[in-house]
DNA sequence: AGGAATGCTAACGTTTACGTAAAGGGAACT
DNA sequence: AGTTCCCTTTACGTAAACGTTAGCATTCCT
């Protein structure tokens, strides 16, 4: 048997399985679920995750690319999962949106001036490099 | 006297300022000194910051905010440092530099998606809470 | 002159995000 | 039956990035 799968065909994955999948530690993987990342379903003592839970697994790892802290990231979990019912909540959850876009937009200049450096040093270098091939060759 | 200034009137900052500036705290600022990533002068004990101190201080700030560690962040300050030398130093650098890129275009691509479902999240909520103000009314 | 503000070093404390054993259960291959 | 995987929990260890406290020197202000 390859992939762990239950009666109905749900395609379930087991932690092995993930951690190879997303080139990370099964420790990591448990570390997640005991900060309350994730919430994989039991078969006995054994993990089983469904598409959603390795979904969220993605969004942690993409999160985690991007610098968030695993507290920050459980945060927009809990607050998307509580963000289906009264207005109160709505209402707040769109002041955090708010707050969240402000954040990646200020990531996004950060990453673009980042890059326009970065390709000033790239021309830099190969300049210094054509002028040594040019001038250095005997 | 405000800003410390030298006889040849270049701008210099003490370690207060540039903490008051940055919204960091002066230990903070030590701290990356102490990790070889600042370099200031002395006036006796104290600590001078001249304009590209405090330029390194804003690419570090601007690194963490992206998510690297002091450590990435030095060698960048390194490598940049040392490129202006020999031809393998430069090819070297070159290759350091087309991986950074890598990561860099990685990192927006996250962004990108992050923001486009940030954006589907404030849409759905907008929904609800305008259905809520439609038929909840009476 | 006396106190407040700023700066210094040294050193211990703390949080985050795991790594790394240790000790064991259960299935499967030989 | 023995060995090999894969999985489990428990628990101690660790690197990074500062926070915090202690004790002391300067400098500014009044």
């Amino acid at each position: 048997m390859e992939a762990v799968r239950q009666v109905d065909s749900a395609p379930m994955f087991s932690i092995g399985e993930l951690a190879r999948e997303f080139d990370i530690t099964t420790r990591t993987i448990r570390y997640y679920e005991d900060q309350g990342l994730l919430a994989p379903i039991r078969e006995g003592r054994r993990r089983l995750y469904r598409r959603r839970d390795r979904a969220r697994l993605k969004l942690i790892l993409r999160g985690k690319r991007l610098g968030f802290t695993l507290g920050e990231i459980r945060e927009t979990f809990v607050l998307y999962d509580q963000a289906h019912g009264e207005s109160r909540q709505l209402q707040y959850y769109l002041g955090v949106l708010d707050e969240k876009r402000e954040q990646l937009q200020q990531q996004r200049r950060d990453i673009d001036d980042a890059l326009a450096e970065l390709e000033q040093s790239y021309a830099r270098c190969q300049e210094l490099l054509s002028r040594q091939n040019t001038d250095g060759a005997g």
